[in-house]
Formats: structure tokens, sequence, C-alpha cells
DNA sequence: ATTGAAATGATATGATATATCATAATTTGG
DNA sequence: CCAAATTATGATATATCATATCATTTCAAT
């Protein structure tokens, strides 16, 4: 991501929480930007090593957990429960409201990309569990599988 | 599950290895029946703990890891990577070709339903993901959410 | 300024998982 | 049947992920 997004997604996040009456200091949002400049998930550990390198500040991890809580209660950052790592929501900056997230996770590079699942297909999957009287709370996908680029080189 | 169930389940596991030309030794065997017995998810060390009530016989946590290795890679188990725990698969003793795993979690009472999503509908998802040029490798699906039993004694 | 609430730091510990080398059990080929 | 090779398991250490708890700091509201 270039860096002239991660500023404008940075405001979009500020507007965003201002909004909700929450408040994203200064650490919070360094934290949401070190997602945003990481090519692939990072770890609670990774985050708070790179929050370091590019901040030349200590951080506590135990903080850093407490950041990603904020910030996924926020919807600034999902966490990926397959591999225990954390991205930045890809559509930040996007006017409409969020989608359930669905993640294509490769696993040769690591990269993951947030797609928009059709609605239809959401819909339909979720009337399929209702038939087993099943509620829902929120029907995040993660999907591993190799992405374009890693299929090419191989 | 009931008794009868289980040792019918063990004794298919067994039929399947042998075709597949892998060894389900006795304690590999133990770790199948700890699962088939848990009434939810349980981890490796939970496992471990089981194992030890059930056997009289202590087992590392090591060795616990590396037999589920090797259930999981003979389809029998599943791990569930929303909550990093194991589960026994619940069509070992079916006939079919296995489909791909699609689990609902209650998060009140932990227990977990393998379910069959209807088969157009995850070839819809695939198609959906052919779309973005990824390749899938499995697509086991976890979903969260509150049980039938669960929703009635809230 | 004072106070109360929210955020962060510091420390400890629990929970999950892998690396590695040693030993035991099983298979295989003679 | 035995020896070698392979596979499975044990033992130990350590890495990695996450939470509990109490202390301190920051911030907002009066």
């Amino acid at each position: 991501m270039a860096t002239f997004d991660i500023d404008n997604v940075l405001q979009q996040a500020e507007r965003s929480c201002v909004e909700h009456g929450a408040r994203l200091t200064s650490k919070r949002r360094h934290i949401l930007e070190v997602l945003l400049k990481a090519e692939a998930p990072r770890s609670a550990y990774e985050i708070a090593e790179l929050y370091r390198q590019q901040t030349d500040e200590n951080i506590p991890v135990m903080s850093v957990y407490r950041m990603l809580d904020f910030l996924m209660q926020n919807s600034l950052v999902h966490k990926l429960a397959s591999n225990n790592k954390f991205i930045a929501c890809a559509h930040i900056a996007c006017s409409h409201s969020h989608q359930t997230p669905q993640f294509l996770i490769c696993d040769k590079c690591q990269q993951v990309r947030e797609i928009g699942v059709d609605k239809q297909l959401i819909h339909a999957l979720e009337e399929s569990i209702e038939h087993n009287h099943f509620q829902l709370n929120s029907p995040q996908l993660e999907l591993h599988g190799v992405c374009e680029s890693c299929q090419q080189h191989s």
C-alpha cells in the first residue's frame, strides 16, 4: 500500500472513531499504521517489534494486545484465527458499510486478500445455517490456498 | 456419542487406515477414542490429561501433537483454528467420501456441530474465489454462533 | 485544581506449539 | 530368524501466543 494511501486511511480511521466516540490515541494510531505498512499479517509480538523499529520507542506486548482489541472493536483491524495474526481492515477508507470479512490466505507467501464475497452467497450460507437452528455471530471466513502470483512461480 | 458407536467408529477408522497403509497404533487409537468420547473440542493438553485419566498412563504432550498430526492427515480428526482445539471427524463411519468440513461452533457451550453445507453453495463459494485467481487448498469453514439449545436457555 | 475514568506500563504466568536428540517398536530384506 | 532401516514414541528445552493483575499516567469534565 502506497504511503499517501496510508495517510488517507489513517484520516478516515480518525473520522470513524470520532463518530463513534472512540479515542484513536497516538499509540493506537501507530499500531494501525504498522499494520497498514505490513505486507502480510503480523502477530502481536511482531507488531511490537515493528513498532520499536518504526518509532524508536519500546512498547509492551501487553499494550499491543489491548490496542489491537480496541482496533478490532472499531473494525479497523481483523484477527485471523487460523494463524493468530492481525491485519488491517482493507475497507477502512470505503464509504459503504462493512461486509462480513472474507480472507483468502496464501499458504506460500502469507499474503492475504480481503475480498467481498457475493452478498447472495453469504445470505444463502446463513440460510443453510439457520436450517440447523444455529444463530450466527459473525460469519468471518478464512480460506487457505495459493495466490495467483505464487501459482505462477511454482 | 454412545459407546457402541465409538467401537464401530474405531473399527471403521482401523479399516480406513489399513486401506491407506497408515498405522493406527494403539496410542493413536486411544487419542482418537478420547476425542470421540469428548463432548466438545479439546486442546492437545486437555487430550493428554484425558488420556491419563482414561488409561492410567502418562503421555507427553509432544506425542499427543504428533498423534493428532497423524490423525489429521488421515482425516480422522480436524483442528479448529479459531480456538486451537481438536475434534474427531463426524463422518468417519460414513461410507460416502468426505465433504469439506463445516463447523458450527457454539460460543456459549463450546459444542460443535459438523454439518454438510449444501454442495451447490460450496461450489458457488469456490467459483467466487476462483474469480480472484486463488487456488483453494481446503475450504474448511468455522462459523461461530449460538446453538439451538443455548438459544432456548438464555 | 480536583477528581474520576480511560489508557498505558510493568510483571508474572498460563496456554499453545515446535525443535531436537534419544530410545523403543515395527517392518523389511536377506 | 536376524540385522538394518524405518517409523513411532519419549524426554527435554524452548519458542510463541495470550491473559491476569496491579500500578501509574493521561485526559476529560466539572
